[in-house]
DNA sequence: GCGTCCATCTAGTCTGCAGA
DNA sequence: TCTGCAGACTAGATGGACGC
């Protein structure tokens, strides 16, 4: 239970299997009785408004959305006037919905419900996107399968629905708002955070890969504009007088797939983070013969994102991996030559700013972004001697442990925080918790300056933040 | 090994068609 | 003519494969 609010005096029986008991003076009426249809067509003068998941309803921006779709004749787009809900029948098993803002135009796929008196839409919206309503949703939609389910208004008006009375319907929309917009701002404080410790990362990276752990070390022109002056005693070598060989994964693989057997590694298991992602993992049967002992990887092996939005990503193979592993097309698999680099350093060499500003991807004409093996090895990178290598290595995995620990710290922390949102509106919405009081001792709506109906929590678009939580009588 | 193109997946939206 | 239904389309991301 949320610490610091109560449950409702007395609750009775809702004869709703998925909603159970409800407070004692809730009545649960079908959304029939609490919004009619809106079906007004004809207005082409108006804004066209789009429902996403993620956001709610909003104004399509033509200008910043990639999106462009529109129909050639805006007569058959719908009206929804403000604060009519509206809700994408293909997605609304998604939790699609949301509260129109503005005056404006919806596509004909879509349904809008006009509030009748006594019913606040913006309640009924974060119902609405609870898991255990669009649980029920699902039930009231139909489809050849579930992907296609669509919830038309016919069955939508039939669906059983908690009605607080009005007042109460406000409180609680007033409460959750406040609330609402406090985890978000913790959430978007601890998004900068995190930010803020990833630049941290690469700074401290940065510089032991261009200076050493010697603040007082004497520099020479490097001879290379953009890495500017680095150690009197550090060569600046190409990768390709580091490495045994470069190569690139191999096609083919798609027909040894398999439940179980070796592991074939792909861009997406090459984290931002130096740390292979293992949380997927394609298996294989691998072919005989040499193709497939052409691209198994070993332990200490660099393994480099070469194509598409994750091109520059790379992995140093710190240990041996649970079984044989092969690389596909997508990855450069490089074999550092230990005589003259640790593998270990490479790795951070191509993590850091060196490595970012050489490995930027490549635009040609076709459908992909990349980098070809001849661009990885005349990349260049700063080298000291080996066993500065092995110090500077030592120092950066102690002091970046530390930084991971935080970041991961607070990741944790923004998980509970949407965790703790989810709960605390399926918890509300459905009388589980009293709010009434809790909502009389909020701040004035004047004193608010954020506005409201933002379904999406990590948006980037408000003021600056602060740390502001909620008043601790109410929540913990 | 490389440049390029095709296939597939996902999310959001549009539209043709049959029946009322 | 209207409406409901369900397949089709668009665009971005990414994996797979062809041809040189």
């Amino acid at each position: 239970m949320i610490d610091g609010l109560k449950p409702y005096p007395g609750y009775k029986d809702s004869g709703v299997a998925w909603l159970g008991e409800v407070p004692g003076h809730w009545e649960v009426r079908r959304n029939g009785r609490l919004f009619s249809q809106r079906n007004d067509t004809g207005f082409p003068d108006l804004p066209i408004l789009e429902v996403s998941l993620r956001s709610g309803v909003c104004v399509r921006d033509f200008d910043a959305s990639s999106r462009k779709q529109v129909m050639r004749d805006r007569a058959m787009y719908k009206r929804a006037l403000r604060g009519d809900i509206t809700y994408n029948k293909m997605r609304m098993w998604q939790g699609a919905v949301g509260v129109a803002p503005v005056d404006g135009l919806i596509s004909p796929a879509y349904v809008v419900a006009r509030p009748l008196a006594g019913t606040e839409p913006s309640y009924f919206v974060y119902l609405y996107r609870t898991a255990v309503y669009v649980d029920e949703v699902d039930n009231f939609s139909r489809g050849i399968v579930k992907d296609r389910n669509r919830l038309y208004w016919e069955r939508f008006k039939q669906i059983p629905t908690p009605y607080p009375p009005a007042v109460e319907q406000a409180a609680i929309v007033r409460f959750l708002d406040y609330a609402d917009r406090r985890i978000r701002r913790s959430i978007r404080t601890k998004q900068k955070l995190i930010k803020l410790l990833e630049e941290q990362k690469q700074a401290i990276i940065h510089r032991a890969a261009t200076r050493g752990l010697d603040p007082s070390v004497r520099l020479k022109p490097s001879g290379v504009e953009w890495l500017g002056e680095v150690p009197e005693h550090w060569v600046v070598s190409p990768v390709r007088r580091l490495i045994s060989f470069a190569t690139s994964g191999s096609r083919g693989w798609a027909e040894f797939y398999s439940d179980e057997g070796d592991i074939f590694l792909q861009s997406g298991n090459l984290g931002r983070s130096m740390a292979l992602n293992l949380s997927f993992i394609q298996r294989v049967r691998p072919p005989d013969g040499a193709e497939g002992e052409r691209t198994r990887v070993e332990c200490d092996d660099l393994l480099l994102c070469i194509t598409g939005a994750l091109t520059g990503n790379v992995v140093h193979v710190a240990d041996e991996l649970p079984a044989p592993s092969y690389v596909n097309q997508h990855v450069a698999l490089i074999r550092p030559n230990r005589a003259a680099v640790i593998p270990r350093y490479l790795a951070y060499a191509f993590h850091s700013q060196i490595g970012r500003i050489q490995f930027k991807s490549v635009e040609y004409d076709g459908t992909k972004q990349g980098l070809g093996l001849d661009d990885v090895k005349s990349a260049l990178i700063p080298i000291p001697t080996l066993s500065e290598q092995s110090a500077i290595c030592a120092k950066l995995d102690a002091t970046l442990d530390r930084l991971a620990a935080s970041l991961e710290s607070v990741q944790r922390e923004i998980a509970l925080l949407h965790e703790y949102r989810t709960r605390l509106i399926a918890d509300v919405v459905t009388g589980k918790l009293d709010v009434r009081e809790a909502a009389l001792l909020l701040p004035d709506e004047s004193e608010e300056s954020e506005p409201l109906n933002e379904a999406d929590p990590e948006r980037e678009d408000v003021a600056e933040d602060n740390l502001d939580t909620l008043p601790e009588e109410t929540l913990a």
